[in-house]
DNA sequence: TACATATGATCAT
DNA sequence: TGATCCTATGTAA
């Protein structure tokens, strides 16, 4: 779930239903028991999104959430929200609107040079309009790392996860394993490009769609079937969809990464 | 019931 | 590079 659309979409829906109201905070598991007391019932002014981090920013001060590999938020209204389970770590909520986080990597709440240190460790986001692409191209130049292994680092570009990385990188017809420094200017400035708008499809509809839905038979995003969404992630020794050789895969950076190859030649 | 795996990141070695 | 943390899910035993 958890890549930079994730995020986006999150700090939307929870802008939208609880944004400018005072929410009741709490922790039904009661790790972040500490933290919720001190916004408890505070008005929350805004949320933001940077990357993968959520940024709630209350009265009486900001909440940061990082979903990791695990973290979810279920969301209902009020009156038939479900009780918290044994791992609701966190519960917002108004008269109307209730949600629950179950699995975050970081439930906390930040001080302002807490929050302006998370920030300066952040590459430029493709969802924020605010980004600088400039500054990836140029934390690139500076790296010998596979471009596989950089797309993750989130002081390059804040958002790009394991699906991304995969997915931008088969239809850039980059191979994962060349070093970051050898990409061309004109290279990277498409890959960010797509990236930007990977992203903003996949923060709108709620799921990453990377195919051309016409290369497997839909007259549109929304009607891509699930198992047909992607073109490399998860499908290592299945065919190809642009050539039908077998899609690769191997470990890089920590992780497993995809790829075509022929596609993306060496 | 247990195990493997996952769209993440950090810390130790 | 490996261990570790967080939770849910699907498959094997």
């Amino acid at each position: 779930m958890p890549e930079g659309h994730t995020i986006h979409r999150y700090a939307r829906l929870h802008r939208q239903a609880l944004g400018g109201r005072q929410v009741r905070v709490d922790s039904p598991q009661g790790r972040f028991a500490g933290g919720a007391a001190r916004i408890d019932g505070s008005v929350l002014a805004d949320v933001t999104g940077y990357g993968k981090h959520l940024l709630y920013h209350f009265d009486a001060g900001t909440l940061h959430v990082h979903l990791g590999l695990f973290g979810r938020f279920r969301s209902f209204p009020t009156a038939s929200a479900e009780p918290p389970g044994a791992a609701t770590r966190l519960r917002l909520r108004t008269d109307d609107w209730a949600a629950h986080l179950s699995g975050p990597a970081a439930c906390e709440l930040l001080d302002a040079d807490a929050e302006d240190a998370l920030l300066a460790r952040l590459g430029p986001d493709p969802l924020r309009p605010d980004a600088d692409p400039q500054r990836a191209w140029e934390a690139l130049q500076r790296r010998r790392a596979p471009i596989g292994q950089a797309l993750l680092d989130q002081a390059v570009i804040a958002g790009i996860g394991n699906v991304f990385r995969a997915e931008a990188l088969f239809r850039a017809g980059v191979r994962p394993d060349r070093s970051a420094r050898d990409l061309a200017r004109e290279e990277f400035d498409a890959l960010w490009a797509d990236l930007a708008a990977l992203l903003t499809v996949a923060e709108r509809s709620g799921r990453i769609v990377t195919v051309d839905p016409a290369d497997v038979g839909a007259d549109s995003v929304e009607e891509v079937p699930d198992d047909a969404r992607v073109n490399v992630y998860r499908r290592a020794d299945e065919p190809c969809r642009r050539c039908g050789a077998p899609v690769a895969s191997w470990r890089l950076g920590g992780r497993t990464v995809f790829a075509c190859p022929v596609c993306q030649p060496a």
